[in-house]
DNA sequence: TATGAATGAGGATTCATTCAT
DNA sequence: CATGAATGAATCCTCATTCAT
């Protein structure tokens, strides 16, 4: 008897994840302003104080979170960063983009939800480098004006396609297969590549 | 003699107009929960209690705005349901709305950026309804899921189109050719036409 | 013409009437706190500073309703005074108070729900006098004290007869007429008269 | 050694129940609208943010106050249906409802003095529960108009006692006594019985 | 690790009232 | 007679944050 299995007990240790997990579904939910401490603390069945002692600030639990969740993107930008800027390349990019996107979804759904907000808290800036960072490894600088738009739209399209879900019927993997390949079609033209679905550069 | 110059002056029965005025440029930039009606009066140099009189609550003045300024939308998806689906209609219903989202560039970059809150404002449900009618008059239901992500990927990559200004060099009018070209590109594909933007109608 | 018949038509002169009615039924209703002039006002279809062309301040509405309608009061008061203080003189005060308390009912159901209110307005002190004066011409200050509170309890069971309605079922005519016949008994019995309803003194 | 003499100090622990002493005295001395949670609060010593600590709302103030204040009513009336409908049971209940006026005065006299605020507070419903509870164990349904009336006019005059004082000379507990016995006459007389407070059960 | 109690700053909103027209 | 526009003061309430225990 006493505390041997976990259910329902204060599984020591672990409050500073449930704090993020809970604050992260509520942002995502509610939005960043409209989300008080309070209502997480009591989602959580803790005071608003405890939740100070695992952070400083409210502003510290989103930035927590999104350190934690945007790593693969400095990951992949990184990674970008060393490959040779060919077609396949971006492509793989796309690729790895979706996943990270899909991986991290509530947080990505947060920061679009909520970019008056973000902007002035410390987590605008580095978002703002993270995407900056996107850019770079998918756009071509020297390459004409409406294919730098394009590689953009592609981008844009991946972040879209977290909202197409909803918007249209279907299987969702069927559903993602198709963002992604309108993306990498989109990158593919900035090269100068033909239109149409896939195989033909292969 | 008298109000000559206008400055400053109490410029009588235009202040409901000022306090739109003002209100959507303090929304764009801040946000709307961080815009506080103090700030928006202190900027008048009038009173809360004057917003009153001209708004019944701090909601109203959004909607009002909103009312306002997405008119265009609503008549250019009414044009667009009596047009025949064509693929040149569609062009046409991109270059209108490029034109209809330049207009009214600060209200669409508030709700681009503060999704989280207009959701539950009331507002939120007549975006999405003006949102749908956009989809409807572009998508074909019975087209790929691909082709109908293309024409999603156009609308968004207008919208994008609105913040591309600011992450890419050129002439501002470039850049808006440049967008429209991607999108009109988007719905062409979706088609079944070949890249670029050419006369083939089908 | 034109205001030929006065159904539905602004009619002149009357407003302060008017003012006066929907202040008192609104005052009744809610309380004096809780009804707002805007609220007066709009269900006029006026301003609400139309009202202050008519009354100097909110508290002047309720001062001429209440000098208006508690008149009646004073000269009752006064009559009273030049009887003398027998026991029919009190059984025709409290027949008379029954007819007063009826005319003007929604006052005196808004003074007594309205009281702590009432207190600090100008007319908690007329009221207050109206009350004394109703008391000395039906208590005998040389009575024994159960008799005073007798003739007390009569005067509040006038009173509560206003509300007797509301939770007591029957015919509204012989509702009213109970309660003049118990007060009537209160008074008898403080004179010394012997119990029961009514006719052994005649 | 530190807190030795309770001048000022933080008591800490009574805040709710201090809350509460200052709340009701003030309620019942400029009614509930009137009274403002800041006044409250400096009264105290505390900003109005330590009351939302200890109360949701400030209606929830007065509905701590009328839940702990009127338990003893809610008694009497559960024992009141358990006992025989019998005079002296009345009689009883009546002697037992004086004691429990006089030990929450000040709220009986708050909601004596505000019944329009309270009409719409939820503590409203409560109290015309309790008052009926009080009149089903009182009023005889099967028996003549005047007799309701007549017990009806007992618990008004019960209720006017707490005014009385005010308006009458001699020893407070003398009134006391008059007022109970006036009321007890009236259910007596009710009854059928002969005048007096004699021990005639029937 | 956490809580109980409190604060200070600020939020939206409502109200009676004023006054030039 | 009445309105349109505005004000100043007050209201209830909420929030992020602090700190002794």
């Amino acid at each position: 008897m006493g505390d041997t299995d976990g259910t329902r007990q204060r599984r020591r240790g672990d409050t500073r994840q449930r704090i993020q997990d809970v604050a992260l579904e509520l942002f995502a939910e509610q939005g960043y302003e409209k989300t008080s401490l309070r209502e997480i603390a009591e989602r959580l069945g803790v005071t608003k104080a405890a939740l100070y002692y695992h952070f400083k600030t409210k502003e510290e639990i989103i930035v927590s979170l999104f350190e934690d969740l945007t790593r693969p993107i400095e990951e992949l930008v990184e990674w970008g960063r060393q490959q040779p800027h060919t077609l396949e390349t971006k492509r793989e990019i796309l690729r790895r983009y979706g996943d990270v996107l899909q991986n991290a979804a509530p947080l990505f759904r947060f920061m679009q939800e909520n970019q008056a907000t973000v902007r002035d808290l410390s987590i605008g800036g580095m978002f703002k480098e993270r995407m900056a960072g996107m850019r770079e490894i998918v756009i071509d600088p020297d390459a004409a004006l409406v294919d730098q738009v394009r590689c953009i739209s592609a981008l844009f399209t991946m972040h879209a396609g977290m909202f197409v879900h909803l918007e249209l019927e279907g299987d969702p993997e069927d559903k993602r297969e198709a963002v992604l390949e309108v993306a990498i079609d989109l990158v593919t033209q900035a090269h100068g590549g033909a239109k149409g679905s896939g195989d033909q550069t292969r």
